[in-house]
RNA sequence: GGCCCGUUCGUCUAGUGGCCUAGGACGCGAGGUUCUCAUCCUCGAAAUCAUCGGUUCAAAUCCGAUACGGGUCACCA
């Protein structure tokens, strides 16, 4: 996996990460990081740091990489730049590239000329190849600003066979004379992917669909140094349900990290981000991470592009998930992730034993961590019960009945809670929005028994009064 | 526009010539359990397999064309 640090880590690089160790665990091959910050201008500061960690967050390692090192080292494209030029320069003595001093203004003007003659696409007009070696020597001397361009043959045929998608051929006369070495001396993803990926023994390639008209320049690249290729696995790209467009905030979250933020298990998320664009041709959707290692096959990733990111269906896991946990796991999971907005110095205000019985309520009924604390805030210290002119009377025979109770559960809590629906004529809603500030929440008897006599008497009196 | 790729219920998908009057899951609807709301259970609606043509005794599955959708054509990755 090879980020590159300009942004948010999207949930879409979570899935490719996510086949990218399953297929490597499954083969007892390794899973590397390698950091491809060779765009200055995008660059944005800590990125690398926050991608590294949005993928441990998720319970990803890497064999190799930032933090863990490893034999192939440095793992960032930037430390690497003398590597780069070395083999920019031994294209160039190979004829396969060639310096460019072509200004940013004349390659403007080239691309307007051949637009305005209505070609099938743009590309470069080969004119600094033609320099004669005087000519270099005398720009580069002149410490003229240059790039290295590929210097591509026309009208060949280049052919790969894609995991995925089986064979595909481009026509060379598609293929502009790619810039190789930027002029700021760093590397442009194309040299950089080829030569780190040959240089860190790099068998298996996975990235989104979107690199197939690409992959012929790497081609090119790898013959023109005779190295062996690597085998190509694109994956389709992620879409907004119903939308035909990539993932976008309006609907949700979009970067891995929003999405732990709003309260989805890491476990649920790569449940559900491995379905997304492979199916092991079974009926079973419920997949552990190592279930996936064993089913998962590259013959089973989909060509379909554009796999709807159902937000529905992922909340739907994730309450499973929560469901499917112990009391006491969730309870600490909880605690982990309200840690974050600081609210778990409220929850722990209330007893540990009261908690795991508050949570043991909740759990079939959320769907995320963060639906939890909305839904027992009646349970801090603290908090009140909630009476109105209208609900006055009902109030107090709540308290005459609670009051009358000598055995304190949810049977006789119950019994209680009838009697005043009875004599009322109400229905339950009204004393839920007595009791927890809502028309519906967790079951009354288990909440006001958690609560004690006591406490529920006392709030009925301060609410009375 | 050139090139490359794709097209099964609303969505994710199963399906690799006969088991398909197309199966599962989410969502939706009805019912049951129930102190509200959920959970859980049962049942149901939902795809003329993009369209047209061909191959075949037989096609969602093979072939072709058309339509539609997407990707890509940078000193970005």
């Amino acid at each position: 996996m090879a980020p590159s640090p300009t942004g948010e880590y999207h949930i879409g690089h979570i899935r490719t990460v996510l086949y990218n160790i399953a297929f490597a665990k499954k083969h007892h091959g390794k899973f590397i990081i390698r950091i491809e910050d060779t765009d200055r201008v995008r660059l944005v500061e800590g990125a690398i740091d926050r991608i590294l960690d949005d993928i441990r967050d998720y319970g990803f390692s890497w064999d190799e990489g930032p933090r863990v090192g490893g034999d192939f080292g440095p793992y960032i494209q930037s430390e690497r730049l003398p590597l780069y030029k070395k083999y920019a320069e031994e294209l160039i003595e190979k004829k396969a590239a060639y310096y460019c001093f072509c200004t940013a203004e004349r390659l403007a003007q080239m691309r307007e000329t051949q637009r305005a003659q209505k070609v099938a696409s743009t590309k470069y007009d080969k004119h600094c190849l033609h320099l004669s070696t005087e000519e270099i020597e005398k720009k580069l001397a002149a410490k003229e600003p240059y790039v290295i361009r590929l210097n591509v043959q026309p009208n060949k045929i280049i052919s790969f066979t894609d995991a995925v998608f089986g064979q595909i051929s481009i026509n060379s006369n598609e293929i502009d004379d790619q810039i190789l070495l930027k002029s700021d001396g760093f590397p442009t993803y194309h040299l950089g992917v080829v030569v780190d990926d040959h240089l860190m023994e790099i068998t298996h390639v996975m990235r989104g669909n979107d690199w197939i008209p690409s992959t012929p320049k790497h081609i090119l690249i790898y013959e023109a140094f005779g190295w062996e290729l690597p085998t190509y696995i694109h994956l389709p790209n992620l879409k907004e349900l119903g939308a035909d467009k990539k993932l976008s905030k309006r609907h949700g979250p979009v970067s891995a990290r929003e999405f732990l933020d709003a309260g989805y298990l890491s476990k649920a998320l790569i449940n559900f981000l491995m379905l997304l664009g492979w199916n092991p041709g079974t009926e079973q959707e419920i997949y552990s991470f190592d279930e996936f290692i064993k089913s998962f096959e590259l013959t089973k990733i989909h060509k379909t592009d554009l796999v709807a990111f159902d937000r529905q269906k992922l909340t739907w896991m994730n309450g499973f998930y929560i469901r499917e946990m112990s009391v006491e796991a969730l309870t600490r999971t909880l605690l982990t992730y309200y840690a974050k907005s600081g609210e778990d110095k409220e929850l722990k205000k209330i007893d540990e034993t009261m908690l795991l019985k508050i949570v043991q309520l909740a759990q079939s009924r959320i769907n995320t961590l963060k639906e939890f604390y909305p839904l027992v805030r009646h349970f801090l210290p603290g908090s009140q019960f909630i009476v109105s002119k209208d609900t006055m009377e009902i109030a107090r025979s709540l308290q005459n009945e609670l009051d009358r109770i000598r055995i304190w559960n949810t049977d006789s809590i119950l019994d209680a809670l009838r009697e005043v629906l009875k004599s009322h004529s109400i229905r339950m809603p009204v004393l839920y929005t007595i009791i927890t500030g809502q028309e519906r929440g967790l079951p009354l008897p288990e909440s006001l028994e958690i609560l004690g006599k006591e406490e529920a008497l006392s709030r009925l009196r301060i609410a009375l009064s």
